[in-house]
DNA sequence: ACATACATGTAAATAGTTACATGATTTC
DNA sequence: GAAATCATGTAACTATTTACATGTATGT
């Protein structure tokens, strides 16, 4: 899903200036999708151009004045038509898992580093999820959902990381040295 | 970690062609990392002309030559200092999680689709893990790591869509109707 | 005095993917 | 006869991020 229509969902939700997106896209998007106002500020200007999207702007005492985006019913059909259209792709990059996939190669304290740093993270991101789920009341199901989804993914492999943490270093090591003999 | 990096990562594993560290790729890192043709290739030939790796040329019977490159010491020490100084980052981007936020506007029929082939897709993603898991016995510690992590998370998330599919849909269907009566 | 929040926007740089070009051999 | 596997490589395109430019107000 390109940033166009990401802009035409979060605005299909509540009307929104560009800095607003940004911001519904770092509390409610960021686990699953990137955006900057690099990006954003572009975007709307395309919208805006094919009549998706209309804007009034709000002059506000004692803070720049601002762009509120609204959705036209067009936008709203284009959104519809390109989500019903959407494959559930997914991609997941990593790169504690190639750092893992190569761990025998670490020296040891940063290999330490690497998995308490991993499980630190994973930690926040379930923190910031049990948050939002315990927080807000007026989530629609399919929102619910998703912060279900990411509870179960990140509680199972911080159950893992926990469980596993001593005996992996201890069994790299042990690589290691079975690597020096031959 | 970039392209020029990760081919230097496979080739500590094993010497190899373009076409086969794209093998290597989608067997191994696919899940975690991604690469094509169009990007090994060039990074083959940048890396050999800074030296960090140097090739061979095999004339085969029946198959076209190929190129087989080593990594040169330079590039297993220019590999490691990267390695090294890796973060342990990740990103994950749906468009699955994306179509669940707004599930409420997706035709049931669709919806029931879109869990479907999630469904499948995990599924098919645990098989490919604990396939790889079940028959290499010569795997680093690191490496069987990763594939228990897979595990881990993908048997969490698909337990879930399996608990919460029926449920799911009823719930969305009845937000559904009480949006509309308001 | 310095950072952060608010607010919009542009331009260069990055890093890739997709498609193309070429061609033999094997399998269905 | 078509599609897949083996094999290398280039070039155009795309979509994004990063950095820059500009400015006020508030908190530390």
């Amino acid at each position: 899903m390109d940033i166009n229509n990401l802009c035409l969902g979060a605005l299909c939700l509540n009307d929104a200036s560009g800095y607003e997106i940004k911001k519904m896209f770092e509390d409610s998007f960021s686990h699953f999708q990137a955006v900057s106002f690099g990006s954003i500020y572009p975007a709307l200007a395309r919208l805006s151009e094919q009549g998706l999207v209309s804007f009034r702007e709000e002059t506000q005492e004692k803070r720049p004045t601002k762009k509120v985006f609204s959705i036209t019913p067009e936008g709203r059909q284009h959104f519809f038509d390109n989500l019903v259209a959407t494959e559930p792709a997914e991609q997941y990059r990593s790169d504690f898992m190639v750092l893992m996939m190569f761990a025998h190669l670490l020296p040891a304290e940063r290999l330490e580093q690497v998995l308490q740093s991993q499980s630190k993270h994973v930690e926040a991101e379930l923190e910031i999820l049990t948050g939002i789920s315990s927080q807000c009341c007026e989530l629609t199901p399919g929102m619910r959902f998703t912060l279900e989804y990411g509870i179960a993914a990140n509680t199972a492999v911080l159950e893992l990381l926990k469980q596993r943490h001593r005996p992996l270093l201890k069994e790299i090591e042990q690589h290691k040295q079975q690597g020096n003999k031959r």
